[in-house]
DNA sequence: ATGAGATTGATATAACGTATCTTAATTGGT
DNA sequence: ACCAATTAAGATACGTTATATCAATCTCAT
């Protein structure tokens, strides 16, 4: 239950702009806010919740369509992923850190929308390839999600 | 590799409709109509597609929300499982069979969407879901899905 | 300052799904 | 056999997520 160090949203963001500077990329204004509303609201949240976000909270307009090119862009830069199960989009857990990270595991609260990146056991992953295997088939990716409830939605 | 015995449409078709009448449901002539749908296609497939299908191969006309009732029904009896992840709906693999089954996985192919079921071995399971435990979540359900290819599709 | 490339806006459309109200079919009790 | 109650199905409207396309704007190096 242990929490990771805990990072403001202004240090996360130019966390974020100093990497898509040595990527030679751009963190533009309103790529920092779509990214502002996933830190700030520390769940998963769809491109029109962004686009409603921005207007509401920040008095800013932003087309959804808009917000989906900047989510496209924010992935590609592996500030934020894509949940397909929830097709909704999540700040990137480890924006703050300075070293590489195994392919994650997302966990989704059915309830909030929290999510938690966590990083099976090898061991384990191995043996979920293997059943797979077995059958013909194999994972199209290790990045698994996992419909979940969290410890406050699963009263 | 090795495949369960194979079973025709219509044996398919007559156990399910004999299930419905021990339940005292009834598989009606539309239920029963997207149910060959399912069974037939032997893959994933989407409410509207079972809609086209019905329109296309067998001249009949139902709209798409009636499908999509008769798709809970099927499901809620069991004939039917509806995946989350490809948002489609597939024939129960078991309809056939008269003992009870564990919570089936799904291995759905990306490509063309074919499914199999799988039963992922208990320890396995246990496994997961202490790992997902560890961080406060618990799994909504025990029945998962995996996006996958399958041997034809992952050339 | 200017032109190429990157970024954003605007509009249309597609696919999947739910909500609600109405109509039709079926069943069971008299 | 008939009628009321239940079940099943049709019809319409709307919500949400997402892609495609074309036009406008901004940025930066020359």
């Amino acid at each position: 239950m242990n929490q990771d160090p805990v990072f403001s949203t202004s240090e996360i963001l130019d966390r974020a702009e100093n990497y898509c500077k040595s990527r030679g990329t751009r963190l533009t204004d309103k790529r920092k806010k779509v990214l502002k509303g996933l830190v700030d609201s520390k769940k998963a949240m769809s491109a029109y919740e962004l686009a409603d976000y921005c207007r509401d909270e920040l008095d800013f307009q932003l087309p959804p369509m808009s917000v989906y090119r900047i989510l496209d862009f924010l992935e590609s830069e592996h500030l934020v992923h894509r949940l397909d199960l929830a097709k909704k989009y999540v700040a990137c857990s480890h924006i703050t850190c300075d070293h590489q990270h195994e392919q994650p595991q997302f966990l989704i609260c059915k309830g909030c929308y929290r999510v938690r990146e966590i990083s099976i056991k090898r061991g384990l992953m191995n043996s979920l390839n293997e059943s797979v295997a077995k059958v013909g088939f194999s994972l199209a990716s290790q990045q698994l999600e996992f419909d979940c409830l969290c410890g406050d939605c699963s009263g």
